[in-house]
DNA sequence: GATCGTTTGTGAAAGTGTTGACAAACGACG
DNA sequence: CGTCGTTTGTCAACACTTTCACAAACGATC
């Protein structure tokens, strides 16, 4: 097992477990990687192949216990430790991502808002007030947060990023248009390219036309 | 040229965009692919071997002309045909994605809100009206929108997916947890999972831990 | 407790995607 | 007008990913 995993089986494995936490809630204990494969759209072939980086979970003539492999991909994930990330920019999208996402489900815990507007301090967004940069260096030093949620524009989140190897942040969940893991190799990045995102599904809708 | 590209070559184009913009915005008319690389961290031989897929844009020993070559990616993208979406979901998210994001520039344009809550129908965001679902055949009769912005739970998404054929809706960007190309494969889908992708994020950050 | 059908784990084959290498094309310069 | 340095377009090598195929393991049934 354990070589070095490829990022297309990490990637696949939230979808693994997104569909046996399904399962479990719907009652089923035991499934087979055909019956998977066939629920999520891939196949057995791919699924065995990905679950076997990390060692046999399954048994032969009767497949996979739902709960037990469910967790098994949650601990692969982490999501059973906490980490602490703090979130700047408390704009439309910043709040709403505060609001709507639940982090403690995947592995996190949201310990802090910031945003540079001043006119933004001290007003209350997910149970928190919104705080000024200025307090951002004690913040860190008290709480040593590891993630940042940069919810900001490009040339703000390139500032921040600058200063994140002092405050301790190694990874950041890249909601701006900075490509941040060029000129920060050393931060751990999870781009989410909104804008990249639409423009693909317009090249496919345009594809579809095309045909 | 033109065979069939592949997906990757795709999911590419738009970083390309975006970077050729921000170069001509910043005066630059002419770039080589090997400068363009050291730029985006990647291989020069990548972004030869990408472009060429749709043909020769470039001129030997001088490289290509950033504004040019900027607006060939847009074409190919399609971004300069309007397509039509209409978002589900007024919540947090929602309104967010409403706000935040700059549809037009993305060959897209936001025609209507939708939201199942009666208390919502009304509000205006983002210049527009929020609309109840009771209105949404007439509306699709009359717009005749081809896109969908599901930003609703997994069940509302599930539910209004089945209708989306009768609607003459194509394709989906899917912020919500389902996963619809499984059921409708005959839907274009670009999904958006946030959940997803804090978890790769999460297994990301503890791997540097185990290291 | 032997047989049958099922299903995993796995090694090898097929298929994709990425990188390397170089000939041909071009601009600049003398 | 020829030479030099640069840079593309492209083909082949390499690396990675996915699929196929099958032996070994297990549960169920008689």
């Amino acid at each position: 097992m354990s070589d070095k995993i490829s990022m297309s089986v990490i990637r696949r494995l939230p979808r693994y477990y997104r569909f046996l936490d399904e399962c479990d809630r719907a009652g089923i204990v035991r499934i087979s990687s055909r019956e998977l494969a066939e629920r999520m759209g891939l196949t057995a072939s791919q699924i065995r192949q990905d679950l076997n980086c990390f060692g046999g979970f399954g048994q032969q003539g009767y497949g996979y216990n739902v709960p037990t492999l469910r967790d098994e991909i949650g601990y692969i994930l982490g999501l059973n430790n906490r980490c602490k990330c703090i979130l700047f920019g408390a704009g439309n999208l910043g709040r709403a991502i505060a609001l709507h996402m639940n982090f403690e489900s995947k592995g996190m815990t949201l310990v802090g808002i910031f945003d540079s507007k001043e006119s933004y301090a001290g007003q209350m967004v997910a149970g928190m007030p919104i705080r000024p940069l200025s307090g951002l260096e004690d913040f860190c030093a008290a709480e040593r947060p590891e993630v940042a949620v940069l919810c900001v524009p490009r040339e703000a989140a390139d500032e921040l990023a600058e200063s994140f190897s002092t405050l301790g942040i190694k990874g950041v969940w890249n909601f701006s248009h900075s490509d941040l893991a060029v000129r920060h190799p050393e931060l751990v990045v999870e781009n989410v390219h909104l804008g990249d995102s639409l423009m693909t599904l317009c090249y496919k809708i345009n594809e579809l036309r095309r045909d």
